[in-house]
DNA sequence: CAATGTTCTGTTAGAATGTCACATATAGGG
DNA sequence: CCCTATATGTGACATTCTAACAGAACATTG
């Protein structure tokens, strides 16, 4: 899979699809998807946007929990969040955005290959490509210069296909 | 030109070169190459290595300047130092290394397509490409998902050819 | 179960990176 | 020479990220 969702998609489907299968990967592996690790994820699984950490640790202050009334826990600490974005990026279920300094839920967890992302500077959403054209190309491209690549940081800021069309209309 | 240079290359070279080159594109467009300008450019130019803006601030306050034995300017503000760079972007002299939040003095100014980075993750040197392969590949699979890229950020960690052939040995 | 070691989380402080707002200086054009 | 636009200085501050240590939860072994 690769390019944008439709803007009407069933996102519920992507948020239990994302924490099953963050289920599943943590226990092939024998890690544990703690109560924290599972709400970070959660929360970026809530939207195909990038988050910087700090909004992260703010949007779970603000998720209300418990029965009473407007109950809330407090947000944790940067340093929480980081350690817990560590995890999940070890495991491949939270890619970083260098190019934005923020983090978003992979959208194929399970893969491992070489990932590129496209940025929407408009409204924000961001699409992950698993093109092997690309990969190949810039892996070849470094090798004729002798430079064998071991970390690809592949970034696309750009306009979205929903974002050209309402810019067309 | 692109790739590494070579370890021994005639590095007084780049630098000179690298000056002129600004010289002539500030004059070509009417902007003004100050001595400020001219001096973070220099620092960059002085290593094929990215710099972070404080590592320039204090380079600049390191550097003797005047007759008197060990006289040195004070190192400029934060502020002064991005500033700078911002022009310096803005002309196409300096490139942005996003995954190091660092920059480096541009090897080919005046040439205005699309870039990608080399970056050796053990000596720190950074390379530039102008791979029209890669820029091709790119653009036609974002389109091919309807994804419009206007600014790309590609940026490859991994060993140099030098690097490579010290490990070997 | 008790004892112990490992992993996970909390907490505080601080480093590194980047920006805002406003004051001052300087170059260039009328 | 004056005026304006541009460039730089300055201090405070915002944002991002990490170090160091303490305590809690969990797993394992005897």
């Amino acid at each position: 899979m690769s390019g944008f969702p439709a803007l009407n998609h069933d996102h519920g489907h992507c948020r239990a699809d994302g924490l099953a299968a963050a289920e599943k990967l943590c226990e092939e592996r024998g890690t544990r998807l703690t109560p924290l690790r599972r709400q970070v994820l959660d929360v970026l699984l809530a939207q195909h946007r990038a988050m910087g950490a700090y909004d992260i640790a703010q949007e779970m202050g603000a998720q209300e929990t418990g029965v009473a009334e407007g109950s809330s826990k407090r947000a944790p600490a940067a340093m929480t969040v980081y350690r817990t974005l560590d995890f999940l990026m070890s495991m491949g279920l939270v890619h970083k955005l260098e190019s934005l300094n923020a983090f978003i839920a992979c959208a194929e967890p399970g893969e491992t290959h070489p990932v590129q992302f496209l940025i929407c500077r408009q409204c924000g959403r961001v699409a992950e490509l698993e093109s092997e054209a690309i990969t190949e190309t810039v892996t070849r491209a470094a090798q004729k210069v002798g430079f064998e690549v071991d970390a690809p940081v592949i970034e696309l800021t750009g306009r979205c296909p929903d974002c050209r069309q309402a810019a067309r209309a």
